[in-house]
DNA sequence: GGGCCCGCAGGG
DNA sequence: CCCTGCGGGCCC
């Protein structure tokens, strides 16, 4: 017999994809033009800029991820984390060389010469993170290794969050599959909001985690919610990054990959795909147009990526503005 | 692989 | 200074 978690999985997972063809998202015209079998894939070849990933000799081995700990081998050649657990290219050796995937110049290291408020391995940020839309020098399809990565280059900025953003929305959002009944189509997805897990415990039983299970409501209230609440009614540009945590085809098998800039086209309150039906904010995102084309992986061999362009649709979205219904999956 | 615990970036 | 958080390294 089917769990009953397993049922609010999968009934949520229709009604958010539901969700995304009323809006339009999945309309036809965001088909493939034309599947890019084999012949000629349309990928951009890039060399990897020399200073970049290189065996870490732009590491300094006595400054390694946390404090003091681990000189005896540079985090680039041993790899110990479920980063790569789904990995079947070896990105450094076989694709970085010849890569359809622009690898940032950052391996977002920090370095003793380092300390600056912004964080970045060569000097500070050259950009903030702290605005609307694309970041100069960033391009789209853009990858790192870890999210330290992304926020040195000024895509997504907290080295944990999900969300980022201000007083006018969201700057940005990170994909990383914390939430197995959001739906990623790739020009659109769905997300989860912030809030409602346990991440202190209780006095007696104090924790101090980053993430959780839900174990109450998401709401509104929260600040990150609060955000993503903000872009949809402002119509404001968020950048997204996928990470290889998320399930989707459209993310990278492994670190962290720039897709570009999506808007949030609806907010509600839904039932969350949690055991207790915990009440979680979800959010509808819809791709803008006029940007490169996103990369997938291939199904039949997984390992390989070929990216496929769309058709571009207008953004036919506006029609104004039924209110978030409640959600109430069944 | 699971659990633990930590630094860090950001918003208020 | 408080809080949060879709990481990530490490030890078992």
């Amino acid at each position: 017999m089917v769990s009953e978690y397993e049922k609010t999985r999968l009934a949520n997972i229709k009604r958010n994809q539901e969700l995304l063809v009323s809006l339009g998202i999945d309309s036809p015209l965001l088909e493939p033009k034309e599947k890019p079998r084999k012949k000629n894939p349309v990928v951009k070849k890039r060399k990897l800029p020399e200073s970049t990933l290189n065996d870490g000799e732009s590491l300094p081995p006595t400054k390694a991820q946390r404090g003091e700990v681990s000189d005896s081998a540079p985090a680039s050649s041993v790899r110990r984390s479920t980063r790569n657990a789904g990995k079947l290219v070896d990105y450094k050796k076989e694709i970085i060389k010849d890569s359809p995937i622009p690898v940032a110049y950052s391996s977002g290291v920090k370095t003793s010469e380092n300390t600056g408020p912004m964080g970045r391995e060569d000097g500070p940020r050259k950009y903030d993170p702290k605005t609307y839309g694309s970041i100069p020098g960033i391009e789209v399809g853009t990858w790192w290794e870890t999210r330290q990565g992304c926020s040195a280059d000024s895509i997504h900025a907290p080295w944990v969050g999900g969300i980022s953003g201000g007083k006018q929305g969201a700057y940005s959002v990170a994909l990383s599959g914390g939430y197995d009944d959001d739906v990623d189509l790739g020009y659109a997805f769905t997300y989860t909001g912030s809030g409602g897990r346990d991440l202190k415990g209780t006095k007696a039983a104090p924790k101090n985690l980053r993430t959780a299970p839900q174990s109450s409501d998401q709401t509104f209230e929260n600040t990150f919610n609060k955000m993503l609440l903000r872009s949809c009614e402002l119509k404001k540009p968020v950048r997204v990054i996928r990470g290889f945590k998320s399930r989707s085809k459209y993310a990278p098998a492994e670190g962290y990959r720039y897709d570009g800039l999506y808007r949030v086209e609806k907010a509600w309150l839904g039932k969350g795909n949690n055991p207790k039906g915990y009440m979680v904010c979800k959010f509808a995102f819809k791709r803008l147009p006029g940007q490169p084309p996103l990369l997938v992986r291939d199904e039949d061999e997984p390992g390989k990526l070929e990216s496929i362009d769309y058709e571009e649709t207008d953004n036919k979205i506006d029609k104004e503005d039924s209110p978030p219904k409640e959600g109430n999956p069944e």
